[in-house]
DNA sequence: CTGTTAGCGCCTTCAG
DNA sequence: CTGAAGGCGCTAACAG
């Protein structure tokens, strides 16, 4: 390689390393050399070597066309470049086995560690697996329960409970709940926070009013509308996440002259245009990029599992049209 | 290692190999202390031999968080996991030295190839040098002039030229362009194609009308809310992108009731909530995640350098509210 | 069918 | 101050 500056592999390593002990004279040189043929050192061959790490972190997120996830990895990118370290990404589409799929690979890649939004479902037995052999894992967004991993979530529970209550202090008690999901974390303690809510103020959860099993924005819209054209239609609506408020959202504007004075909706995530809305919204806003921060020093703190719950903060919309 | 197995590394390899001279029995047991151990392959010193490849990419864009850029990696990602590759990503945050650092640690992990949307600015001598030495490049949505290196960007030109004739044929004539940035592939040809058109139907663009130098949406917000205090503001506004265009809505909406009845918009991107817009709005629209495909199989044929040019779609918004 | 040898590129250790 | 040897994990090529 290199060796055509005429020194031998050694003194290359040497004068890259900067610290050896080399003439000032042939460092020169080998630098020269290495600027004119623009070698690189091979970062897996040195990762390869004994106490050495490939400064891999694998990431797997569920939807990175996502906003609030590609913050997310700006988050952890933020920590991890810090450190010298390099994100391998992999978006799952909530695919149990695309995760598997990516999990192994990281593995095999020698990854210091992975930072994971689980995919929906409950069969994590890999995740247990990779975490027993080892490999660093630290969950995001979305823990597991009897999975002792380290993990990053939100206040899911409290915003959740809030924000119903503010809900209902406005005079609401038919409400709708966009969003359950058995098997996704953030779903069912959002759910189960604004389901409290309710049942503290006596009020109960029609079945009918909360929604489940809805992907994209359109089929959120068109099952919204359907709800809307029933006698006695709710009021008030909770979104589970920023996909789900969007479909209720324009459900709700086209409804919007037949709709009760008072309607009122919840976001959970926060929303671009909220300031637009001609409805109050009421925001449960977050952090995600702090998310992503957190994620990745939890990573690289090599104590023992932990579980770090981030704050969330509910906030009216402004009218400003 | 799985020499425990009662084996030698080669059987094991042979074993993993499935193709090799195994019998079914040392197979069998081989196999039962992988999963045992849970063994698997290190990739880093596979990607050492002669011949191997690390089958990864390195991709970097200038704004994760921005869903266009996400739907982008989704594309990317679809492809090359079809062959086997992963994607190192790096989020350039339009800083050109960012860049450097991510394609030199690129080269150095020994990527395939590699994907970029160039951050802002004109040094691009760190891509012409990276590819002199061996590494493909394929340049996603913004090309640099003078740079041989395969691309992939939309019809920029053509779309900013269609969608402006349709200003011009509403009876616009102050139209303001939001986004023009030197150094920004897609911000010069969008503004070339609405320069063009607004020529051709001999309308002076004036330079008080055409907003550069904005960055978040806060803040072109404000310089449109400037502008419409003005006399004579613009009757309609050419966004060069999604950012761009948000800011120059909300501004509108405040405005709304103080602007001319056929007030209207150009968003290059598309907008979710365009349905919503108490404007007509245009709409430049395509498909980011096709041209990650296609940026990822121009990465995998190895064909020379070509340019490709994805459609795009002008479309009027379908007023709902 | 299975094991040994050798070398991918790097760098710690030990000789010059 | 510089070079040679050896081994990280893997597998093609060559024994046996």
């Amino acid at each position: 390689m290199a060796l055509k500056a005429g020194v031998s592999t050694m003194t290359v390593s040497r004068a890259l390393h900067d610290n050896g002990n080399v003439t000032e004279e042939t460092k020169e040189r080998v630098l020269a050399a290495v600027r004119e043929l623009g070698y690189s050192r091979n970062e897996n061959a040195r990762s390869l070597r004994p106490g050495h790490s490939s400064n891999l972190i694998g990431v797997t997120v569920t939807d990175i066309s996502n906003p609030y996830y590609g913050e997310f990895v700006i988050g952890v990118e933020e920590v991890l470049a810090q450190h010298g370290k390099r994100v391998i990404l992999g978006n799952t589409s909530e695919s149990q086995e695309r995760e598997e799929q990516l999990l192994a690979d990281f593995a095999g890649r020698q990854v210091d560690g992975a930072i994971v939004v689980p995919a929906a479902g409950t069969e994590h037995t890999h995740l247990r697996s990779m975490a027993d052999r080892g490999m660093r894992v630290v969950l995001a967004s979305r823990s597991i329960d009897g999975l002792d991993v380290s993990s990053v979530v939100l206040a899911d529970f409290q915003g959740a409970y809030d924000a119903t209550v503010e809900l209902i202090r406005s005079g609401h008690e038919r409400i709708g709940f966009v969003g359950w999901a058995e098997g996704i974390y953030t779903a069912v303690k959002r759910y189960a926070g604004f389901a409290q809510a309710m049942s503290d103020h006596g009020i109960p959860v029609e079945e009918r009013y909360v929604i489940d099993r809805v992907q994209g924005v359109e089929e959120v819209e068109k099952t919204i509308q359907g709800l809307f054209e029933q006698p006695k239609s709710p009021t008030a609506f909770f979104s589970a996440n920023n996909r789900h408020h969007m479909g209720v959202f324009r459900a709700a504007l086209q409804r919007r002259h037949e709709l009760p004075d008072n309607f009122a909706m919840v976001s959970f995530d926060d929303f671009e245009l909220s300031s637009l809305s001609p409805f109050p919204v009421i925001i449960v806003s977050h952090d995600p990029r702090e998310m992503g921060r957190t994620a990745a020093e939890m990573l690289l703190e090599s104590g023992r599992e932990e579980q770090r719950v981030l704050p969330v903060h509910i906030r009216r919309s402004v009218r400003r049209v």
